[in-house]
DNA sequence: TCCGTCATGGGAACCGGTTGCTACGGCGTT
DNA sequence: AACGCCGTAGCAACCGGTTCCCATGACGGA
């Protein structure tokens, strides 16, 4: 039995310096590395720290100024697959740093976001990522910018990841994708194709995420000198239930229509449930879109034409500029591109 | 302006206890709650608090005794969905018991595992949560007990959940859920129906969880007095594109199968893609089943027969027995059970 | 042989909190 | 009026590290 049993509790600096004869400074130099210590004391020290299997403590270290920061990162929910495809990023670019990371989920409840910003504020998390979409309010704006300050006064960082941009003077990043343009395009693909009557299956109506591709989606058709009729914008949320109730609500009020884009990836399976559900065929009697290109998208059927976001490279940037930024430096404001994934689920109108 | 701009860097207990005109143990008595303070003094500390917007600093709290642990998860790949569901169940979990949670991904790289789990030794977290099956050799149960016992050493605790058990005398928790027998009842279901030849897409040929399953899939031949085809039985990873690969593979080398049985939804549902791509129809062609029943597996076309895991519960789970261990208490392994969801995909054989 | 220099290690202060012990002032009691 | 008790706040030690500053000893050069 070589390996050291769970007896003792954690032992401390001191306990491997009075195990190898040395004084604590000196076993904090040797396991710091670069002041220079004989071999001889290295020695003995190194064998007293495998011995005890003494991991200095992290926090103890962070306390006296060495020690990387954490960072931190809240969501909604990382059940949702692009919310997960965020997170990844975040992640991987966080250990790729060396820094450790804090998940909170908000469930979608303002109430915890303050909760968990305050203790990432207590934990001095070098950044603090908030990621995915919201309502945008003045109460909104007004709150995030304190979050902001009060973050900036403690020396952390918020990163605003998918999230909507704060009045100007703001101490934020903010990382976003193009909701509208994404959208526009993809709706543009299915006016194109031959469509007049485009169903949109957004999120909630105050959402920014929803309201910028629903914007995409007016725009397309302005462009083409068309004014959709308002009774086939529908608004849900972001779930797979709400495009499955949606759509069939949709049918069973025998909305007229020949294609669907629905806000989410999501949203859209629900919806193509909802539609094989009712006997339609897709794309023979209806089209359908959908947005994010999650990895499913490919395995629907028929395989869903959708518009891809670079969700995981959104995440690794935002730990990248939060963390390599230098605190004088303006505050940076990226928008990064989508393009349409063309699958299978759209085509020309039917006989419908 | 009412806010605090965020000019200083973080203010300390002792900027407070200056402003208020009091020392820095009544500050620190005024924000734990407990020893009596007189109101005016209270309303004093507390306006310099306000002033200052000061929070106290967690690490520095948590070492000197005060404070709550952190509590560490490591998985192979957030975005896999039924990681995402037991990460979801632990944050919940976590945080509704007052803990804040750190999260890894491994890539599953057993070396970033190791790091990993050294750092969550030194952030002196309360538990730390080893997620996800894993290949099951000496070498790993000697390794995990390594693990367990620096973690015990420590005053910390590792948990396993979905993971293969170690020798009795590891200090450490077990939650498992029973691949063998969701595998066993989900193949009787597809051998119910008529099937006789059954084409099992597994993971990878060491993994524990694949190996479960697999032996579910035996078991319930053998049950019937049957034994499979061992050239029915292929192995990939856990992705889509394994099950796709696998599938059209499958298919291109003319074996014959009535059915398929894929040891996750993520397998199907490339399986499934394959199929329709081969033209083949389901269930009618052939059956198909899934398991882990991830929320999408209801919107596949056919929706997809599969084994249900309480993979949120799971995680839930394995940060309260944990947490609420009494430190003396034997160690726990608890075994959960799964149901098989019937839904569209798995249909007596046709004429194929 | 004596002195200056450099390599090395220790003592103590500090990081930012908590808490045991003590001191002080005001009050009620006899 | 003197005594004792109680409520309140401060001092100082401690949590587990890091690092500045200084002491010591060995070494080489004159």
């Amino acid at each position: 039995m070589t390996r050291k049993s769970g007896d003792a509790s954690r032992s401390t600096i001191r306990d491997v310096a009075a195990r190898a004869g040395v004084s604590a400074s000196t076993v904090s130099r040797v396991l710091g590395g670069v002041y220079p210590v004989s071999a001889a004391t290295r020695g003995s020290v190194l064998r007293a720290v495998r011995d005890l299997d003494y991991v200095a403590d992290a926090r103890a270290k962070a306390i006296a100024g060495a020690g990387t920061p954490t960072l931190a990162f809240v969501l909604e929910d990382i059940t949702g697959p692009s919310f997960a495809l965020m997170a990844h990023g975040v992640e991987r670019e966080a250990t790729r740093l060396g820094h450790l990371c804090l998940v909170c989920s908000t469930e979608g409840d303002v109430r915890h976001e303050l909760e968990f910003v305050e203790m990432m504020r207590a934990q001095r998390a070098a950044a603090v990522i908030l990621v995915g979409g919201t309502a945008d309010t003045p109460e909104y704006r007004e709150r995030t910018h304190r979050m902001a300050d009060s973050l900036a006064s403690a020396g952390s960082r918020l990163v605003l990841c998918g999230r909507p941009p704060l009045d100007p003077g703001a101490p934020v990043t903010v990382i976003e994708y193009d909701n509208e343009g994404g959208a526009h395009t993809l709706v543009a693909h299915v006016l194109a194709q031959g469509h007049r009557r485009v169903l949109y299956l957004g999120g909630r109506a105050d959402h920014t995420t929803a309201l910028g591709r629903e914007r995409g989606y007016l725009a397309a058709h302005r462009a083409r000198g068309l004014t959709p009729d308002p009774s086939l914008v529908l608004h849900g949320d972001f779930t797979r239930d709400a495009g499955h109730r949606l759509m069939r609500q949709a049918i069973e009020d025998g909305l007229e229509f020949s294609a669907v884009v629905a806000a989410t990836d999501m949203v859209a399976a629900g919806a193509l449930t909802a539609l094989h559900e009712a006997g339609l065929t897709v794309p023979g009697d209806v089209s359908l879109a959908g947005y994010d290109d999650i990895p499913f998208a490919r395995d629907l059927h028929p395989a869903l034409t959708t518009v891809h976001v670079p969700y995981e490279e959104l995440g690794r940037l935002a730990v990248r500029t939060a963390l390599e930024r230098t605190p004088g430096a303006p505050d940076e404001h990226l928008l990064l591109g989508t393009h349409v994934v063309v699958r299978d689920s759209v085509g020309p109108p039917g006989s419908h």
